[in-house]
DNA sequence: CACGGGATCGTCT
DNA sequence: GACGATCCCGTGT
């Protein structure tokens, strides 16, 4: 009997029951090997989640919501779970996080790298490449790219049957989970350890930046 | 392959 | 006016 399906074959999407928890943390974990698809202009393209980072309000000071800091940006983070929050970084990534939690509490998961599955055409149009390396989409400004997610999408549910982002559950990853200290945030003082980065060990779509 | 720097702009001070 | 939850390219070895 399979215990696997095919990539084409159509997943429940998670819901508000999923995004809503209060443990940021624990989410970030359980979203690797989930699928995160979008659909812009008629184009399907979908990828396996397998690393991610976890921010927290307001305790964690690497959070844009740190000590619950409310502004314009900010704003959408408070928001009951189950939206994108899509941000400009150093003026040219746009970085995608998945809205979690109860309405108030201001927390996000920072999505870094996905496993291509399907439509993947698209994201090397999206990206000027010609072959299929996991540059495509190892890195968060990279995989937003690929996807096709845009500052532009910034607040938009997920939730939604017809919604134009979301996550598909899938079957659990087989590879083991690793966490670590997350990427540049070095300015978050006590922070700066917190294991909250995850991905799937061995896993070669996973971003392998030079400093660590 | 390691390293260094530039790109580029929204956000908040 | 400073600074990013990044990436890519050029240089040198």
């Amino acid at each position: 009997m399979n215990k696997t399906s095919p990539p084409g074959a159509p997943r429940p999407r998670l819901g508000a029951d999923f995004y809503q928890r209060p443990d940021p943390v624990a989410l970030a974990r359980e979203l690797l090997g989930k699928r995160l698809a979008t659909c812009f202009d008629g184009r399907l393209t979908v990828g396996r989640i397998v690393e991610t980072e976890a921010y927290r309000a307001p305790d964690d000071k690497a959070c844009h919501a740190h000590l619950n800091r409310f502004t314009q940006r900010t704003r959408v983070m408070f928001e009951p779970g189950g939206r994108a929050y899509i941000y400009l970084c150093y003026g040219i990534h746009h970085l995608f996080n998945i809205v979690t939690g109860p309405e108030g509490m201001a927390h996000v998961v920072l999505v870094r790298a996905i496993e291509p599955l399907l439509g993947l055409e698209t994201m090397l149009e999206r990206r000027n490449m010609r072959a299929l390396t996991p540059q495509l989409t190892a890195g968060p400004g990279v995989m937003s790219q690929a996807m096709g997610l845009h500052k532009t999408s910034n607040g938009a549910s997920m939730l939604a049957p017809d919604a134009p982002i979301w996550v598909e559950d899938a079957d659990p990853a087989r590879e083991p989970v690793a966490c670590g200290p997350r990427i540049g945030i070095d300015y978050a003082e006590e922070c700066v350890q917190w294991p909250w980065r995850f991905w799937l060990e061995g896993n070669p779509w996973v971003s392998r930046p030079k400093k660590r």
